[in-house]
DNA sequence: AGAAGAACCTGGTAGC
DNA sequence: TGCTACCAGGTTCTTC
């Protein structure tokens, strides 16, 4: 659920809350599949409980909780999961995966679809989770430029919409901002993404950073389950993603819905060429 | 290698 | 009201 905006406002709020603060104790759902990558999971609470939490990261849509023993709790909330901040009191409901106790409140993970992982790694070896071992730049860096963009989409006849989605070529972008990107850049998200040339890259890297600098100046986008660390929703109001038959916003036109990759996708067909 | 499609899950909702 | 079918923001595996 959660892209790079959701994840970044998540990993601010909790960097605020958890820095400096010890682990005090820890709950978990031993049957949760999302410790299915983490095979010593039976461990995992007696490893992270009393120790302290030097800083908390975010490397496309995986947070990393780093703790002192150089040790890192990495978690990836799929597509439905929350990690709230909550009184010690508050029951836990038949959808929480993990628990984490500190001095005057909670921190749960829910996730009732499970697409979610949670792992502990050492040394910062994130090997044994590919996913985050191969993740592209961060399409907010310097890195990520239609030159990266020209590199990776060179001779691809997959879409633009499909590869702006491959982790390995900007980590964070969901499907959700990658519509929105090529909305902005005004390329249409069926096109063969080797047969861009250069000026439309130049755009395409452009409409990346500035939707995600939009979304995370509004905490994001709530479509259904998205909330911040704190409970709120996230205010982006997106250009075209599930707008279907509703205006462009540039042109007035009728916003169009279609599946590519398996993905519902929406764009303008006046607009979007 | 790369492209396409299915699978992994549960919950909400649209339609009958 | 109740049932079914379909949809959902991600990742990964299989097949061609």
């Amino acid at each position: 659920m959660p892209e790079l905006p959701e994840v970044e406002t998540i990993k601010c709020q909790l960097a605020g809350r958890l820095t400096g603060r010890k682990i005090e104790k820890v709950s978990m759902a031993q049957k949760s599949l999302v410790y299915r990558d983490y095979p010593q999971k039976q461990r995992l609470a007696k490893e992270i409980t009393g120790r302290k939490i030097r800083e908390v990261n975010r490397r496309g849509k995986y947070l990393q909780v780093e703790l002192d023993g150089d040790l890192t709790l990495v978690l990836h909330l799929g597509m439905s999961g929350t990690l709230l901040v909550r009184d010690k009191s508050e029951p836990k409901d038949r959808h929480c995966h993990l628990e984490i106790y500190f001095h005057d409140f909670k921190l749960t993970l829910r996730d009732p679809r499970m697409f979610g992982r949670v792992a502990l790694f050492h040394n910062h070896d994130f090997s044994a989770m590919p996913g985050l071992a191969n993740l592209g730049p961060e399409p907010l860096s310097k890195e990520f430029n239609a030159d990266w963009l020209a590199e990776k989409f060179r001779g691809r006849k997959a879409s633009v919409k499909a590869l702006l989605m491959d982790q390995a070529i900007g980590a964070g972008i969901g499907n959700i901002y990658a519509d929105e990107a090529c909305f902005i850049a005004r390329v249409s998200p069926l096109r063969p993404a080797g047969k861009l040339n250069h000026k439309e890259l130049v755009k395409l890297a452009a409409g990346v950073k500035k939707v995600l600098k939009r979304s995370l100046a509004a905490m994001g986008c709530t479509f259904s389950d998205y909330r911040t660390s704190e409970g709120e929703t996230g205010d982006y109001r997106p250009y075209v993603y599930g707008r279907e038959g509703q205006e462009c916003p540039k042109c007035g036109s009728v916003i169009v819905k279609t599946i590519i990759g398996n993905r519902s996708s929406w764009y303008c067909p006046r607009c979007q060429k």
